[in-house]
DNA sequence: TCCATTTGTCGTCATAACGACGAGAAGTTA
DNA sequence: TAACTTCTCGTCGTTATGACGACAAATGGA
């Protein structure tokens, strides 16, 4: 290597995938892209480092903040994947670090900045489909997904989905719609009882909803499944 | 945001956190720092970029290779995560995306290059051990064992870190050096057998080892584990 | 040669987890 | 009041699991 090589430089951006059940589909949080490239398609929610010394987490929860309004202190954020393949912007060489994020389904608190062009996209008018998305979002999407798909399994992720106080239905709910697969709701109710903080009762019970009242839950200490709650 | 704003651009790395099992014991691939910052210390096989339009993965390779010695076509390889603190390498703003590597017990290739330097060091002598490892390594380094750990659990990651042809014995030494955990040999020996595409019988059995031969298998199709292989 | 030792493989048994399903509890709606 | 919905508990047969016995098939020493 010559004396004359200097280390190289790219762009990094934070890209989003944020995830959440509403109207009984999965829902990913997209932005319709106001500039070139890919101007008028649809986009995950990011943006490059605001400054040369700017944490990359701080950068995600900036940019959902900047973009979506939502408050990272409040949901489940976690690091998805780097993509950085060369040619994945026309533009320039940029490295992007993808965050997958979970929230329940709140109405998105759309005041002022950018945020008023976010809006909620069932997952699978998005996926396998060219030509919607900008850049390899599609990819980012997938990935997304299928880590939330399998965390369910091992993980207590799926209250992420959920308001602070559930019932096991709702639970329930979220898993279905994910695994896009129906569970037996007597089964499903031995199991997530079964483990060891996973769900702390409030005392309280619903009402109104029709048919006998539920059992209200919080999210309990653990962080993963013993045993797990498998897929077929 | 004035005008003036541009797109801050950063230094990327790749670092490599290779493990294998050798003498009985889980080790990683380390360097000997012979640059500062932390000259002296002990750090993973990685570098930057070689050029600004290198892909992240192509750059994982070649510095596996040079480092190494190893062929990534021959190994697994999987992205790990990117580790972005601000402060991480004094030196300038370093982002660095990390892959975790799993080999065989293989002689190390130390032919020319930076290769001479690196080197296999037992797992638990530096995981806990501040002051031994450069930058942010040991978190890395304990990433990545957490990450082989739970893998073990729902895929066939195991059958990397033996050799092309191995017996169930071998196998489930790797499980339990990974894990840390007496397994059961009749337990272990049907749950494997078990799982459609997991094992290959080759027809040939071991000899001169003291003890009935065993039967010789090879990897089979089969990525993912139903029904894994949980620990305790 | 014979026997102890080592290692691999198959089988047994009690327990735990699971899927399918019955049935009653406790509400709302017609 | 009857019909319906939803939640919860329980049963039953099947399957997976952990603990362990027993035998097979090699080696090595007396």
């Amino acid at each position: 290597m010559s004396t004359s090589w200097t280390i190289p430089t790219v762009a990094i951006a934070v890209d989003l995938a944020v995830l959440t059940v509403r109207a009984e589909r999965l829902h990913v949080l997209l932005v319709n892209r106001g500039v070139e490239p890919y101007r008028g398609r649809l986009a995950l929610p990011g943006g490059f480092l605001s400054t040369e010394d700017e944490d990359i987490d701080v950068a995600a929860e900036r940019e959902l903040a900047e973009e979506t309004g939502l408050d990272a202190a409040k949901l489940h954020l976690e690091q998805l994947r780097t993509y950085g393949a060369p040619t994945r912007d026309p533009r320039m060489r940029v490295v992007t670090v993808c965050y997958l994020a979970i929230v329940p389904n709140l109405p998105l608190p759309s005041a002022g900045g950018d945020a008023d062009r976010a809006r909620w996209v069932p997952v699978d008018r998005v996926l396998g489909r060219r030509g919607l998305l900008a850049f390899d979002h599609g990819q980012i999407i997938a990935d997304a997904v299928d880590r939330a798909r399998s965390k369910l399994e091992y993980t207590t992720l799926a209250t992420a989905f959920c308001d602070p106080e559930f019932t096991i239905s709702e639970l329930r709910r979220v898993y279905e719609i994910v695994w896009s697969e129906e569970l037996d709701p007597r089964n499903f109710h031995r199991k997530v009882t079964g483990v060891d903080g996973f769900l702390v009762p409030t005392g309280k019970r619903t009402s109104g909803n029709g048919g006998r009242p539920a059992v209200i839950y919080r999210r309990g200490p653990a962080t993963v499944l013993h045993p797990p709650i498998l897929r077929n």
